[in-house]
RNA sequence: GGCACUGUGGCGGAGUGGUGACGCAGCGGUCUGCAAAACCGCGUACACCGGUUCAAUUCCGGUCGGUGCCUCCA
């Protein structure tokens, strides 16, 4: 097994990867939240965390991922306050929050499989926890670090003195009322709800009867109750975006922590965010692109996956449609060097002894860019070669440029034979035909091959 | 205000104490019936100012610029 590097947030250094059993690393990523189309920002650090499990695999290890989808309570602002976004889109669509949570799921996962990405073992539905969630709060309530307000149960972040080492944040500065509203009630500004009471005549349509109230989970709730329950006490690897660390992994830590009294990860991943052409991605700006976004101007979704693995995960990106151009320009080179090496009867198999470099390059911390370094370096690169790229990237190449069959080879000999003869008419009819099958037919060192045109 | 991150050639984007990764774009050439492709070649890049060093883009300090988070967010 190599030796595979990555930062930790925790320590906040490059460590060497060591799990706790290799047969099956487990990792949770913080999955979307379904009451909106995710956009190319969000699918870049999906993209990212599938990098990792590729890696993973490609270093024998075997994964077992859970991924979240969090269809219940996430309001629209911070303290504890304003409509839950799930019941809002439900209002705005005339569905039940119900319907919403599912229409969503559906496209986060078609857009998931487009984008070819590993499929976790688990989908982790957050409503499919309740009754783990409950448990968790029982938990954490018999250990004394709750208080109850009048709108729910809170977790008091003074009795976790680890709380602020997390996000290395300075609790102080954190002053209560400079921008977050926080309630009354709450006895620190960090301190966060682990359960929500419904207020009478407040319109929620999720909820479940706990401590004999209407209510629903808190919402960094979830994660700790499905990290527990679907992957156990302490996990290998726990991923999310760079956002999470001062807040819902704190939160997330804290309650684990406090409650399973056992770490909850011993390496924490996180992805840097996207901007595109250099803003960030709002609404107002009018620059919340999907996937179907790009595909309406040409480009596929492997189009976007190289665009993301040409970057690194930590590093803050900014997208535009000139370098997703450069991208796919990179893709179909590489694909047209699939296609070669099927006319590449006479060259040796090296059975992908090249590819070992690319392989030492991502484990450095995911380096991606350096691996494609490695690939283009690389001298020996037959069909073996480049399945093995396909499993590192999921790019699809070999899929993606399939051998021609016997209609096309002939006339790409009929093509020659005409041309042979000086007979240009007849060639260039033959060449517009190859053209229509999306084939050309290219010369090399006196030597003819055929290339996909795009 | 607090805490971080960051500044590399036309656009991206790795990396390194001492030969200018790599991709895309561009330019020149070879080949060629034409077109395309392919192949070969072409770039005085590391914000600025100091310091350490035989040597700094790479380490240290400062200046200036950019960004993120602190508020739901990948």
């Amino acid at each position: 097994m190599n030796k595979i590097k990555l930062y930790n947030t925790l320590s906040r250094k490059i460590e060497t990867f060591s799990p706790f059993d290799p047969k099956e690393v487990k990792i949770y990523t913080c999955g979307p939240t379904v009451y909106s189309r995710p956009h190319i920002g969000n699918f870049a650090a999906y993209v990212y965390w599938d990098l990792l499990v590729r890696v993973l695999e490609a270093n024998q290890y075997g994964v077992k991922r859970v991924l979240n989808l969090t269809d219940v309570g996430h309001l629209t602002s911070d303290g504890d306050e304003g409509e839950d976004k799930l019941e809002k889109g439900a209002r705005k669509s005339g569905k039940n929050v119900w319907e919403v949570a599912e229409e969503y799921i559906g496209y986060f996962q078609r857009d998931f499989r487009a984008l070819n990405l590993r499929e976790p073992a688990v989908w982790a539905r957050a409503t499919d926890y309740i009754e783990e969630d409950e448990e968790l709060v029982n938990a954490l309530v018999d250990k004394g670090v709750t208080y109850e307000t009048k709108d729910g149960i809170y977790f008091d972040t003074s009795k976790f003195p680890r709380y602020a080492d997390f996000a290395r944040i300075d609790l102080n500065g954190l002053k209560a009322g400079k921008r977050v509203e926080f309630s009354a009630e709450k006895r620190n500004p960090s301190d966060f709800a682990v359960w929500k009471f419904i207020q009478p005549g407040e319109k929620h349509e999720m909820r479940w009867r706990f401590l004999e109230c209407d209510g629903y989970p808190g919402w960094h709730l979830e994660c700790s109750s499905i990290i527990h329950s679907e992957l156990g006490e302490t996990i290998d690897i726990h991923t999310g975006g760079i956002d999470h660390i001062p807040v819902h992994h704190s939160n997330e830590i804290a309650q684990s922590e406090m409650a399973f009294e056992k770490r909850l990860a011993k390496y924490w991943l996180h992805c840097n965010f996207l901007t595109i052409d250099g803003e960030k991605i709002s609404k107002s700006l009018g620059n919340v692109y999907t996937l179907d976004d790009l595909a309406e101007r040409g480009f596929s979704a492997m189009d976007f996956k190289m665009w993301v693995l040409q970057g690194h995960y930590q590093s803050e990106r900014n997208f535009s449609f000139r370098d997703l151009e450069a991208a796919r320009q990179r893709r179909l080179n590489w694909r047209n060097l699939v296609a070669k090496c099927y006319q590449n009867g006479n060259e040796e198999n090296t059975n992908g002894a090249d590819f070992l470099a690319a392989l030492e390059a991502v484990n450095q911390n995911l380096n991606s860019s350096e691996a494609m370094v490695a690939i283009e370096n690389a001298k020996h690169r037959d069909l073996i070669f480049w399945q093995k790229v396909d499993r590192l990237f999921g790019l699809k190449l070999v899929a993606d440029a399939p051998d021609i069959d016997e209609g096309a080879k002939e006339l790409i000999s009929q093509y020659q034979a005409e041309r042979a003869k000086k007979n240009y008419q007849k060639s260039d009819q033959l060449r517009d035909e190859l053209a229509g099958r999306n084939l050309r037919i290219m010369e090399q060192g006196g030597r003819q091959y055929w290339q996909y045109i795009k």
